[in-house]
DNA sequence: GCTCATCTATTAATTTACTAGTAAGTGGCG
DNA sequence: CGCCACTTACTAGTAAATTAATAGATGAGC
């Protein structure tokens, strides 16, 4: 049998709404789906079955406004980047997500200058870590 | 640009076995199965289906040894966590690989060890650009 | 209060992923 | 050769993801 699926990520369509909605903020069905490419030609119908089953699996909330709903997430990006980041790791990295960075740095992934903000960064924090 | 049409990522249990391939090298689908966990229970045609549609999309080869097929990965390891890396940064990361790091070092999930190592890693690719 | 446009909720159809059973083929060995 | 253990190929069933149609609810405006 198969596992069953912990709700902890996102499906490819989950993400593509919650991206949006991290854009938006608060939003209604027909907000998200107006700033959807043009060229998606999602049905009204499907966009808010996919709303609610967002909101089923907890990321995110909705009131009443009038008629409508007005959704917002309840799962933050940078957690979700975290959350995300965290699962690549421990499936692809052996849970070293220095190997990561590794991989990034040495496939030219990133520019001169954003291995200087690296630095840059990288410095700050050994520098102020006390442990 | 057009976006090729090939199935480029790994899902869930075709990296559980893509991963194992990597460790073993060569592979029958015995060697396969008796390198999973006991507790995974997986019955042996379920093994060999996998394994023949990671063939079918060009993960991996075969070739015949007496009855049997010995499998061997087509796509390396290092080639699957630059494209993921690649795909998360877009999907996640508004295409910036810099941010991915930043999250990463901000989000504790690198240890004092590793943040060293990334500073010789930094290090070294800022010191021997040379152009 | 009534109508109607618009919304939500339910249901269903389709596709893909995963798992495994059955059938058919093959090689090794008596 | 002929048996048999084992292998691959085929088929099928279940679950999840995606999309959308249909049905029912509701608020705005007359």
């Amino acid at each position: 049998m198969r596992k069953r699926k912990t709700h902890e990520l996102l499906t490819e369509v989950e993400l593509e709404f919650m991206t949006l909605l991290w854009e938006l903020g608060d939003a209604s069905v027909r907000d998200v789906l107006s700033k959807m490419d043009k060229d998606r030609n999602l049905a009204y119908t499907s966009a808010a079955t996919i709303l609610r089953i967002l909101e089923q699996k907890g990321f995110v909330s909705s009131k009443k406004d009038g008629k409508s709903l007005i959704y917002s997430a309840i799962l933050s990006k940078n957690e979700y980047q975290s959350r995300l980041l965290k699962d690549v790791s421990a499936k692809l990295f052996d849970n070293t997500p220095a190997a990561l960075v590794a991989t990034l740095v040495n496939d030219d992934h990133l520019t001169q200058d954003a291995l200087e903000e690296l630095r840059v960064l990288l410095g700050r924090k050994l520098g102020d870590d006390s442990g």
